[in-house]
RNA sequence: GCGCGCGUAGCUCAAUUGGAUAGAGCAUCGGUCUACGGAACCGAAGGUUACAGGUUCGAAUCCUGUCGCGCGUACCA
C-alpha cells in the first residue's frame, strides 16, 4: 500500500467536505519524530486563501476524516499542521502483507497505466562509448525499470547517432581500410596517423600541407583505381569477416584528423570520375551528399560499409550494456537513420500547417515564445539551406513515430541538460503542429556533467575522455583489491564475481544517488566507500542480513523439511522496530515519486535511510539471541529489509551479493 | 549582450517542490562494546543557505537587484 497516497486521498476528501472545494492535503512524512509519522500541511495554504483561521479549519478537517483503521487520533499542531501517527497494529499488518508478496512488496500498480517511451543511451556510430554516455544509460535504465515495476508499458528506445556528418567519414574510413588491404599494406593508416600526430606545428598551414601531401597523393591514386567503386566492393566483402571495432576506430580517427588538418590548405582531390574536384578537408561531406540515394544499387558497397560499421559499433555497445546490466537490446535500437524517409514528410507537414518560414535559405519554424536578445524571433531550423536535415527534424519524426506507431502516452528524453533549449523548442513545435496530442506528456529528463576532482569534466590524467570500458575495468579492479584486503579467504572465482557486482554497482549508484539535474564530482574512493550513501554500504547491509539467515538456517536445519514456514506475526515493541517498519512501508511511495519525477536519487536516499533504520534496529534488538515470538518477528523484519534493499537496488539496476 | 541553470558545514551531497529546530557521509574531536559479519555503533563540534531587499502565519525554495560559476544562444548532435 502507498500509505502516503492513502492519507492524501482521505484527508483531501475530508478537506473538500470541510471547505466545499478541492484542495490538496499535502501529506508528507513528518519532519520530526515528535510530530508523528506523517503530517498534512495543506490546511494552512487553503486557510490563507479563504482568509480563515487555519487551526479551526484543521480541527474541522480532523473531525471530517476517518482514519481509525490506520492511525491514532490526529493532532492539530503549530499554525495548522495535522500530525498523524500510524497504529502499530496497522504497521504490523502492512509489513506482514508486503512480506507475503516478495516479488512486489505489495507496491500497488499505477492507477492509470501508460505506454511510456524512454529514450536513453544513444551512442554514436564508429565511436567508443565514454563517460559522456554513462549518465543517460544508467539513469534511463533505472527509470525504465521503475516504470515497468509500476505496471506501465515501457518501450525503450536507443536513438543511436547513425546518421549525419559522421556518416561520410565512416564510409570513407572503411574505404581506406579496403585500399590498405588491396595494397597489402596493413599498417598504412597507423603509420600515417602517427606521422600526422607528430606534426610539430599544427597551426602552420604550410607544415600541414607538407605532412598531408603523401596521404593526399595516395588518396588520389587509390581513388583513380577505384573510380567505379569496384575495388571497394570486392575488398569490403573480403575484410568484413575479419574487421573488428578496434580496426574501425583508428581508421575513423584518421579520417577525422586528415580532414581537420587539411582545413585551410589547397589540397584538392580531383581524380573522382565525376571530375568535380573536392577539397581534401571535405571529402567525407562530399561522400555524404553523393549518397542522397543511398538505396540505389550502385551505392550498395557504401551502404554495406555503413551497415557493417553500425553492426560493429552496436556489438561493442552491447558489451558495455552487458557489463552494466543495462536492459537495452538490439530490439530497442532505432537510430536516426530509421527516420530518414520521414524527414521530408515532417517538413511537408509543417508547411501544411502553415508553420514553415524560409529564412536565409533555411526552412524554419518561428514560434512566438522563442526570441533572441533583441526580442527577434528565434528559429527552429528543420531543413538547412543545402537541403539537409537536422536533429530537430529527426526528433520530430521520432516523436511522430512514437505517438502514432508506438502509441506513447509519455515520452522521456534522458539527455544532457545542455540540450534543454533544443527539447523545449522541439516539444513546442511538435505540439503546435499537432504531431503530438496535448494529452501526451513530453519530458526532457536532463542531467548534469560528471566532474573530476578539479571540478572540471571528468578526464584521464592525460586530459582525454575516459572510455567506458576502461572505467568499468578500473571499478572492478578496485573492488577486487578491496575484497582481497577485507575478505582474503574467499575463493578467487567468487572474489571475481563479487568484484564485478560491487564495482559496477558502485559506478551506477554513485551516478544515480545524486540529483541528476546538477553536476557531480566523481570519486573512486567515495563510491567504493562502505560509509555513506554508496552501493557497497547497501550491499553490505544486505549481506549482513543474509548472514543472519545463514546462521539461523544452520541452527534450525533439522526442524524444517522443505515446508514453507508461515509468515511470522510481527510485533513492534521496540521504538527501533517501529521506526524500521515505518521506513519499510515507505518503499511504495518512494518508487512512485521516482516514476513521477524521474528522480532515481530519491530511491537511493530512501534505501540509505532504510539501511540506517535497520542498523539502529540491528544494534538495539538482538535477533537470533532473543526468545520467541520476538525472534520470529525480528527475523521477519530482517527479511523485509533484505527484500526491500534487494528489490530497491534491482530497480536501480544494481545486484546484491550474499557475501562480500 | 540575451536566455537557461546553479551557488547550502572544511570537502562531497540531501532537504519529500512554500512547512515546524536546514539533514547525512567524509575529515576533526570524544566515547562504547568478548562483536547475531569491527567493513560496527553512539555522541560532539561544524550554517546569517553567495550578498541585499521584498512577498506571508512560515522562504534554501517564490519575486527584484547585485556578485560569482556553468551551459546555451540559425543551419553540429
Amino acid at each position: 500500500m502507498n500509505i502516503r497516497r492513502e492519507l492524501e486521498q482521505r484527508l483531501s476528501a475530508a478537506m473538500a467536505k470541510a471547505i466545499g472545494q478541492d484542495a490538496p492535503a499535502m501529506v508528507a512524512p513528518s519532519a520530526r519524530p515528535q510530530f508523528g509519522d506523517y503530517q498534512a500541511n495543506g490546511v494552512m495554504s487553503v486557510a490563507k486563501r479563504l482568509k480563515t483561521n487555519p487551526r479551526e479549519l484543521a480541527e474541522k478537517v480532523v473531525a471530517a476524516v476517518d482514519l481509525s483503521d490506520l492511525a491514532e487520533n490526529l493532532e492539530v499542531a503549530g499554525p495548522g499542521f495535522i500530525n498523524i501517527t500510524l497504529k502499530d497494529e496497522f504497521l504490523q499488518q502492512q509489513v506482514a502483507k508486503s512480506l507475503a508478496d516478495k516479488e512486489h512488496l505489495s507496491v500497488p500498480l499505477a492507477a492509470s497505466q501508460q505506454t511510456v517511451v524512454v529514450d536513453y543511451s544513444a551512442p554514436n556510430l564508429a565511436k567508443e562509448m565514454h563517460v559522456g554516455h554513462l549518465r543517460s544509460t544508467i539513469i534511463g535504465d533505472a527509470l525504465a525499470r521503475v516504470l515497468d515495476f509500476l505496471g506501465h508499458n515501457v518501450i525503450r528506445q536507443n536513438h543511436v547517432g547513425d546518421w549525419g556528418t559522421q556518416f561520410g567519414k565512416i564510409i570513407l574510413s572503411i574505404w581506406h581500410l579496403c585500399m590498405e588491404e588491396k595494397r597489402n599494406d596493413p599498417h598504412y593508416l597507423n603509420r600515417s596517423d602517427e606521422k600526422l600526430k607528430a606534426l610539430p606545428d599544427k597551426d602552420d598551414p604550410a607544415e600541414r600541407k607538407k605532412a598531408l601531401t603523401p596521404i593526399w597523393k595516395q588518396h588520389q591514386k587509390d581513388l583513380y583505381e577505384d573510380w567505379d567503386g569496384k575495388v571497394f566492393k570486392d575488398y569490403l566483402e573480403k575484410i568484413t569477416s575479419v574487421l573488428t571495432f578496434d580496426d574501425l576506430l583508428p581508421a575513423y580517427q584518421f579520417v577525422n584528423l586528415v580532414e581537420s588538418l587539411a582545413e585551410g590548405t589547397d589540397l584538392i582531390i580531383d581524380s573522382s570520375p565525376d571530375h568535380k574536384p573536392v577539397e581534401l578537408a571535405k571529402v567525407s561531406s562530399h561522400v555524404t551528399q553523393m549518397l542522397q540515394n543511398f538505396d540505389k544499387p550502385e551505392n550498395k558497397q557504401e551502404k554495406d560499409a555503413w551497415e557493417y560499421a553500425k553492426e560493429l559499433t552496436l556489438k561493442s555497445c552491447d558489451k558495455i550494456y552487458d557489463r552494466l546490466g543495462v536492459l537495452l537490446t538490439s530490439d530497442d535500437v532505432r537510430g536516426e537513420s530509421a527516420y530518414n524517409d520521414d524527414l521530408p514528410k515532417v517538413v511537408e507537414a509543417l508547411k501544411d500547417k502553415g508553420l514553415l518560414t524560409e529564412s536565409e535559405g533555411a526552412q524554419c519554424v518561428f514560434l512566438d515564445e522563442f526570441r533572441n536578445k533583441d526580442n527577434e524571433p528565434l528559429p527552429v531550423i528543420v531543413q538547412k539551406s543545402d537541403g539537409g536535415y537536422l536533429y530537430a527534424t529527426t526528433d520530430l519524426a521520432a516523436m511522430r513515430y512514437r505517438v502514432c506507431e508506438l502509441h506513447a502516452g509519455r515520452i522521456l528524453y534522458v539527455t544532457d541538460s545542455r540540450q534543454a533549449l533544443h527539447f523545449k523548442q522541439v516539444f513546442a513545435v511538435a505540439k503546435a503542429a499537432g504531431f503530438v496530442p496535448s494529452g501526451v506528456s513530453l519530458e526532457h529528463v536532463p542531467f548534469g556533467t560528471m566532474m573530476g576532482k578539479n571540478n572540471r569534466p571528468f578526464k584521464t590524467r592525460e586530459g582525454e575522455i575516459v572510455k567506458l570500458m576502461n572505467l568499468l575495468d578500473e571499478a572492478e579492479q578496485r573492488a577486487l583489491d578491496l575484497i582481497n584486503i577485507k575478505n582474503p579467504d574467499l575463493p578467487d572465482e567468487q572474489k571475481l564475481d563479487i568484484a564485478k557486482i560491487i564495482g559496477i554497482g558502485a559506478v551506477k549508484y554513485s551516478d544515480l544517488s545524486h540529483n541528476r539535474a546538477s553536476d557531480y564530482v566523481f570519486s573512486w574512493d567515495k563510491m567504493l566507500a562502505l560509509d555513506g550513501n554508496t552501493a557497497p554500504y547497501m550491499q553490505y547491509a544486505y549481506a549482513r542480513i543474509r548472514s543472519i539467515f545463514r546462521k539461523n538456517e544452520h541452527q534450525a536445519s533439522r526442524d524444517r523439511q522443505g515446508a514453507d514456514k508461515p509468515v511470522a506475526r510481527i510485533t513492534l515493541a521496540d521504538p527501533a522496530e517501529r521506526a524500521l517498519a515505518v521506513k519499510l512501508l515507505q518503499f511504495a511511495e518512494t518508487v512512485e515519486a521516482v516514476a513521477a519525477e524521474s528522480l532515481p536519487h530519491l530511491l537511493c536516499g530512501y534505501l540509505f535511510d532504510l539501511a540506517g533504520a535497520f542498523t539502529t534496529f540491528y544494534e538495539s534488538c538482538p535477533v537470533l539471541k532473543s526468545n520467541e515470538p520476538t525472534r520470529s518477528s525480528r527475523l521477519a523484519l530482517c527479511e523485509a529489509t533484505a527484500t526491500t534493499i534487494s528489490i530497491g537496488l534491482g530497480l536501480l539496476g544494481i545486484e546484491t551479493v550474499e557475501q562480500m
